[in-house]
DNA sequence: CGACCAGGAAACGGC
DNA sequence: TTCCTGGTCG
């Protein structure tokens, strides 16, 4: 009996025993990954004789890497608190961490996250007197995210900048690569390249690393990026053990700077021995059939063919409405129905866009159901956590600039935009921190006399809170800090949403004692401890096996990754959502939608259910939308009866916002479908109507009123897909067959 | 300075 | 629909 070994399957054993070299594993959706990794992690202390140290592995998230950890000691019966199984993230934060002084960095210093970076470039594009209503600084921050996932420096941005934008990102990029030196702050991609920039510089410290971790792991390798594979390259360029573990059909986050390409290079450089995992141990055969007809269109990807012993299943369940409200209302009712055979946090409902979770929201609060959003407006977005975290911040590092600009008026302390600019020049002349600056406001010319005494004993407050940064414990210390700055009174006064902000407050004190309390209680945790781990913190990481409440779980498909669900709902199957508008233009991103649709579906054991709308609430207008083409790739018989509901009573509206109105008014149903399609297209409708999809078979000839002539090419039992002659690939559902003709092939 | 309002832009996904 | 910015006024 060996617990390593034993009950793997033959390839999954492979995978384990492939112990030394490059080892590439292909592992499809459900296949088991987490268990080669961990019963792999586990194989090699063992049969290399290692400590849990000399293993680096890397994970996509922090749960998975708590999962790992956890099913590593069990697997060992060690303790794997000394292991390395961590995020890229955060494993690039440690080496930071502990050799702060190679980069020219404080002990002290502090992690910016997206927020906090596009604070930085409104203020540097004000600086720089860059127009902000034509700049924006969202796109401009995304480039310089790009470039530095793609490890461009600055100085090699501003070498190839051709056009205008790129000519304000280059200045935009410089100066916040200055910007974050100044405040000691580090950006979430700075916590790999730092770590490259170290061990290129220091070779000892490289080389201490090399025989520390004597092998390396990767996890979801196909949505790693350039600066992470050159991460890899440095830390296992003597040894080259190294196991990565991925499946590009699952690389959806190129819009983050993962590069698919990786994979392949992997292949291509290593040449490591290739184990492929085809047996998913998740869903249903007719899921995996569903899921296979969706990503196989793609080209180039590595053949794969998954399997299940679990033949048959039920049906894919189809739901179309008229109105996203009605989509969400139906989806409730049918969770409901669910409640018979399966518990609430069995269920999952994802969305392409966050923006899309409000309607079904609202029908799950409407039927009762109790639920859990991922994502969206997240807990450390928020103002007032924002505000007590820059206050902890600005403790920690008297010189972060931003924290600071965000918290010397808050609460009010009749210092404007004017007196704030004038503090910081005053703190940047006299070479001090600012939180000495506050202490000496009285010498900044122009700030009033009572704003004076109010920033004096602001400055004396935090000042003794960092010298007692060590001493206190995280949750005294916030209390303390809250206490001394009077947050509370400040933000329940706020406006009508001030007793809630002020009861996020109380829920942050409170993860802070958990923070305390959690994990290894031998060392002592700082509240620098507390504020780096959630910098970190993903919102998914969150979810627990065993949610004491029983909700279901709503959240984005992105978000959805790496899970599974018995039952799942994939909403708003539309064009224009998934895929998504955006990418329309785009065949990369084209296909990237399309490999987020087969994650999607793969995230479903027992049963899945699509639905989609005939019409989308845009801004506030109502917008005629069609059904996804990519309900067209999976054969009809996969899918149940469809469930149409399009007439239900008006929903009540708050009074004088009126009920939505169509700005392309749909014609009568009769004549045109609930997906209307712009585009004029005349034509004389001779030829032989339809009345029945089982009329239409591929190479079948049609004419359609505004749409003209098309090539079927392919029909299932609901949905129909038809190539126009002027317009391209279409996808209708059965509600356009009156308006169809079958005509003479030309 | 800061409260308030109007007008315009916007939300694809997030460690 | 919601969010943000820029302008005005007390």
């Amino acid at each position: 009996m060996d617990p390593i070994l034993d009950g793997l399957n033959e390839k999954q054993r492979e995978a384990v025993l492939a112990a030394d070299g490059s080892v590439l594993v292909l592992a499809g959706a459900g296949s088991g990954k987490t268990r080669v990794i961990t019963h792999r992690f586990a194989y090699l202390i063992r049969e290399k004789n290692l400590k849990m140290e000399n293993i680096l592995a890397v994970t996509f998230t922090n749960k998975a890497a708590g999962e790992m950890k956890e099913r590593i000691a069990r697997l060992t019966g060690e303790s794997t608190s000394r292991a390395w199984v961590r995020t890229f993230h955060a494993t690039g934060l440690m080496i930071i961490r502990r050799n702060p002084e190679t980069i020219g960095y404080p002990h002290n210093f502090v992690i910016y996250d997206a927020d906090d970076s596009k604070d930085i470039a409104g203020s540097i594009m004000h600086d720089l007197k860059i127009n902000t209503t034509v700049y924006k600084t969202g796109p401009i921050m995304h480039a310089i995210f790009r470039a530095k996932d793609n490890m461009i420096t600055p100085g090699e941005y501003e070498k190839d900048a051709a056009t205008e934008i790129e000519k304000v990102t280059a200045s935009v990029y410089r100066e916040y690569e200055n910007r974050l030196r100044e405040n000691f702050a580090l950006d979430f991609n700075d916590l790999l390249l730092m770590p490259i920039r170290i061990f290129r510089d220091n070779p000892r410290l490289l080389e201490y690393y090399q025989d520390l971790w004597r092998y390396m792991m990767i996890d979801e390798f196909q949505d790693t990026n350039i600066a992470q594979f050159q991460f890899m390259k440095l830390v296992v360029s003597r040894d080259r053990h190294i196991c990565v573990v991925g499946d590009d059909d699952q690389s959806i986050y190129g819009w983050r700077g993962a590069n698919i390409e990786n994979i392949y290079k992997f292949k291509r450089d290593y040449s490591p021995a290739v184990v492929p995992l085809e047996q998913n141990y998740r869903s249903t055969q007719l899921i995996l059939d569903a899921a296979n007809n969706v990503v196989n269109k793609i080209p180039g990807r590595m053949e794969k063919r998954l399997w299940t012993s679990r033949s048959g299943g039920e049906k894919i369940g189809l739901i179309e409405t008229m109105r996203e409200t009605d989509e969400a209302r139906v989806i409730a009712e049918t969770v409901r129905e669910l409640s018979a055979k399966y518990k609430n946090s069995e269920i999952a409902i994802f969305y392409r866009t966050n923006s899309q979770s409000r309607v079904l929201e609202e029908a799950m609060l409407r039927a009762n159901i109790p639920y859990r959003i991922f994502g969206g407006q997240k807990f450390y977005e928020r103002k007032e956590i924002k505000d007590v975290v820059a206050y902890i911040r600005l403790i920690i590092n008297p010189f972060d600039r931003q924290a600071f600009e965000r918290i010397v008026n808050i609460p009010a302390r009749g210092v404007g935009n004017v007196g704030r600019q004038k503090m910081i020049a005053y703190a940047k002349e006299s070479g001090i921190s600012y939180v000495e600056s506050l202490m000496k406001s009285g010498e900044v010319s122009g700030i009033q006399r009572e704003s004076v005494r109010k920033l004096n004993d602001l400055g004396q407050v935090l000042f003794e809170l960092n010298q007692s940064l060590e001493q206190i414990t995280p949750t005294n210390f916030v209390k303390i800090l809250i206490d001394s700055i009077e947050y509370k009174k400040y933000i329940r006064e706020f406006d009508e949403t001030g007793p809630d902000r002020w009861e996020n407050v109380e829920e942050l004190v409170n993860s802070v004692k958990e923070f305390e309390e959690s994990g290894d209680t031998s060392e002592k945790k700082t509240i620098v401890d507390f504020i780096n781990s959630i910098t970190l913190h993903a919102d998914i990481d969150d979810l627990k096996e065993e949610e004491e409440r029983e909700t279901v779980s709503l959240m984005t498909i992105h978000n959805a990754k790496g899970l599974e669900f018995p039952v799942v709902f994939i909403s708003g199957v539309n064009d224009g959502l998934i895929p998504h508008s955006n990418s329309r233009h785009s065949p990369e991103q084209m296909e990237e939608e399309r490999r987020l649709f087969y994650v999607a579906v793969t995230r479903a054991k027992d049963k899945l259910y699509m639905s989609f709308s005939g019409s989308r609430l845009v801004y506030g207008d109502l917008i005629p939308t069609k059904p996804s083409v990519f309900l067209l790739d999976i054969p009809s018989e996969l899918y149940d009866e469809i469930r149409t509901h399009s007439t239900y009573e008006p929903q009540r509206r708050t009074p004088g916002k009126g009920v939505g109105k169509f700005t392309n008014p749909p014609a009568a149903p009769k004549e045109e479908p609930a997906y209307t399609y712009e585009g004029k297209v005349g034509g004389a409708e001779k030829g032989s109507s339809v009345s029945g999809m089982d009329e239409l078979k591929p190479g079948d000839r049609v004419r359609h009123p505004n749409l003209g002539a098309g090539t079927v090419k392919s029909v299932s039992a609901k949905l129909m897909q038809i190539e126009f002659d002027n317009w391209g690939l279409r996808a209708m559902g059965g509600n356009f067959l009156s308006s169809l003709r079958k005509i003479e092939a030309k």
